[in-house]
DNA sequence: ATCAATGGGAGCTGATTTAT
DNA sequence: ATAAATCAGCTCCCATTGAT
């Protein structure tokens, strides 16, 4: 009962999960570790993760993140589906499953229903039309991951808070994919750091549709008396040339980047940032803050 | 001593591309 | 048209490491 590896015998395992009963949400108790608990938090905050998204976050190698992701489907602690793909195949994307909903909410100190919780609606995800997005916005961040996990040296993502929470805060004026914070070291000793708000462009909308999230950006900014840059991370050279030209004029700051591979192989913490009205270089996220000047450093959001 | 996590090999599935 | 090669990703298995 308490070696968490024997019922994997039991196959086809997607047969064999059990039935959620107060015994296997107890049970989840005692056989989740502190990262799995961190594991079901970001699936439920950030809604779908993929195996290569939460290797990065996560685990040492991917060889181990499947084999544990494996075991947290089979204790129903995570549900998983596998989007159609016109060539090859694709990773497994996870969402909370309902007894990781119950570990969730036990955890949190509110009831399953408080967390609002519901599989169908949790699963909703793997046929929305914005799956793509959301999985960007969920990678951009895995990427930032990957660059401090290599780098090692104190480099961190100290703030990803989602869509959903930003909205809550400050959803009357901009809902921003997600805020931000990344830090580096200095050498200075005192970490070098940027506050970030993204907007994940799939080139969906229309370039006047973009712009005018920046009047909401400004409205926040005069409202909360903290300026917060703004990053556009758009999938095209073109996409980009065409918002440059619109972006001459803002009382925001902002920046661009194109996030193919080609254009962005060390991710968004690479230098591939061009702040609107420069030409030229691209910087590194964290130089964006010498970009526009000292703009309330170190300054807590909200 | 025990048990979970890790690293890596081997083999499987499902899909496409290339060769016969 | 059929078979073989190829590829990404997942699972099974075993030896080793590490924490308690």
């Amino acid at each position: 009962m308490t070696r968490p590896n024997a019922h994997r015998r039991l196959l086809p395992s997607r047969h064999q999960r059990p039935r959620l009963t107060p015994n296997v949400v107890a049970g989840l108790a005692e056989r989740l570790t502190p990262r799995d608990a961190e594991i079901l938090d970001a699936v439920w905050e950030h809604r779908v993760l993929t195996t290569d998204q939460l290797t990065a976050i996560f685990f040492p190698s991917i060889h181990r993140a499947r084999h544990r992701l494996l075991a947290l489907h089979e204790m129903r602690a995570l549900d998983r589906f596998r989007p159609w793909a016109p060539t090859g195949s694709r990773p497994w994307h996870w969402i909370l499953g309902t007894a990781g909903a119950h570990h969730l909410a036990a955890q949190r100190g509110i009831t399953p229903a408080e967390l609002r919780y519901r599989p169908d609606s949790a699963s909703a995800i793997a046929l929305s039309s914005r799956l793509n997005h959301q999985v960007g916005v969920n990678e951009f961040f895995a990427q930032l991951h990957t660059t401090a996990r290599h780098r090692a040296d104190g480099s961190a993502v100290a703030e990803w808070w989602p869509e959903r929470r930003c909205a809550t805060l400050w959803g009357d004026l901009a809902r921003p994919d997600a805020f931000g914070r990344w830090t580096e070291p200095s050498p200075t000793g005192q970490p070098d750091t940027i506050d970030f708000f993204l907007e994940h462009d799939t080139g969906t909308e229309t370039l006047a549709r973009v712009l005018a999230k920046l009047d909401g950006y400004a409205a926040l900014a005069e409202a909360t008396g903290i300026t917060t840059p703004v990053l556009f991370w758009l999938p095209s050279a073109a996409r980009e040339a065409n918002l440059r030209k619109l972006l001459t004029s803002s009382d925001v700051p902002t920046a661009t980047a194109v996030h193919t591979p080609v254009t962005a192989p060390d991710g968004p913490a690479g230098p591939v940032w061009l702040p609107a009205g420069s030409t030229g270089p691209r910087r590194p996220l964290i130089a964006l803050r010498d970009a526009w000047g000292t703009i309330n450093p170190h300054s807590e959001p909200v």
